[in-house]
DNA sequence: CCTTTATCTACTATTATACTAGACTTTTTT
DNA sequence: AAAAAAGTCTAGTATAATAGTAGATAAAGG
């Protein structure tokens, strides 16, 4: 039960790409050297968020990528579904809703998980980008107070 | 973002054992059967089960299992424990709380993570052997209804 | 002692995870 | 035109987890 380091990472390099909003195309070198991520293993996660049109990319000198998409737009819920295929806990509920367990109808369990799917599903799809630079910025503030 | 079978696995049986409770020690191979689960691998399970005292052994002729605990003491949320580790979503906030990465402090999305092992610890924690149950009989009533 | 059950250890095939390596393409600068 | 700075694409690989199977052993009851 647990969240993969792609989709850990596909949400920070997002976060840290909100951050940089207004700093034009942000190259990849520099994200993986700010969030201590390797470079190489970021390059396969760009195109699983490209599934998505949440990124700008420009090529060659200067470039790299920004936002599509207004960072209070994207929720973790998105871009966790991007990286790990659903946030369905069994796969006797996958997001299609297609029945693929037989077993289904006399399942007593079925609504425990069909549950947790939607308390996680809630949950990620309540907080944004934006929600996450904000508590950051908050964060930061308050180790200067005093 | 999974439960494994043996998570699912694990609690079918209790379930099926919560609603054998009547009926003496059950055997694994009736269990086996009922849940259409391969009996080799809910040997398997067993000792896994065992960290906790829920179960109570008898080997041998009209030997098995039964629950050491009354059903609605038991919560989804602590079978799934002993199967899966921990609810944590990440190795980061892991149950003891120990601190294994060194980017806490920096970590922009750890709060993240936290709620969500937060909502998911709630919502299983908060549905017992009983609750399953009894939304069993529940709908299998409904089904004879007109 | 025979049957029935649990228990223990070991093995295995498949898949997912978390990467690394290198060749290639596009764009801009010099 | 060439070099440099980026992204893009394909392949490979080591490790671990998953989901089992197989077989021997131990206990308990009749």
């Amino acid at each position: 039960m647990r969240i993969s380091t792609k989709g850990r990472y596909a949400l920070r390099m997002l976060v840290d790409l909100a951050e940089h909003q207004n700093d034009g195309y942000v190259a990849l070198k520099d994200i993986a050297k700010r969030q201590n991520i390797s470079k190489k293993y970021l390059e396969q996660i760009v195109p699983v968020l490209n599934k998505s049109h949440i990124l700008r990319t420009n090529r060659g000198f200067q470039g790299g990528y920004r936002l599509a998409v207004a960072p209070d737009k994207c929720t973790v819920g998105e871009v966790i579904r991007l990286t790990e295929g659903t946030l369905s806990p069994l796969s006797c509920i996958d997001d299609d809703n297609e029945v693929v367990c037989e077993r289904r109808e006399e399942c007593s369990t079925l609504f425990v998980w069909q549950g947790l799917k939607k308390v996680v599903t809630d949950y990620l799809d309540g907080i944004t980008l934006q929600d996450i630079v904000d508590k950051e910025r908050e964060s930061y503030a308050n180790d200067y107070v005093i």
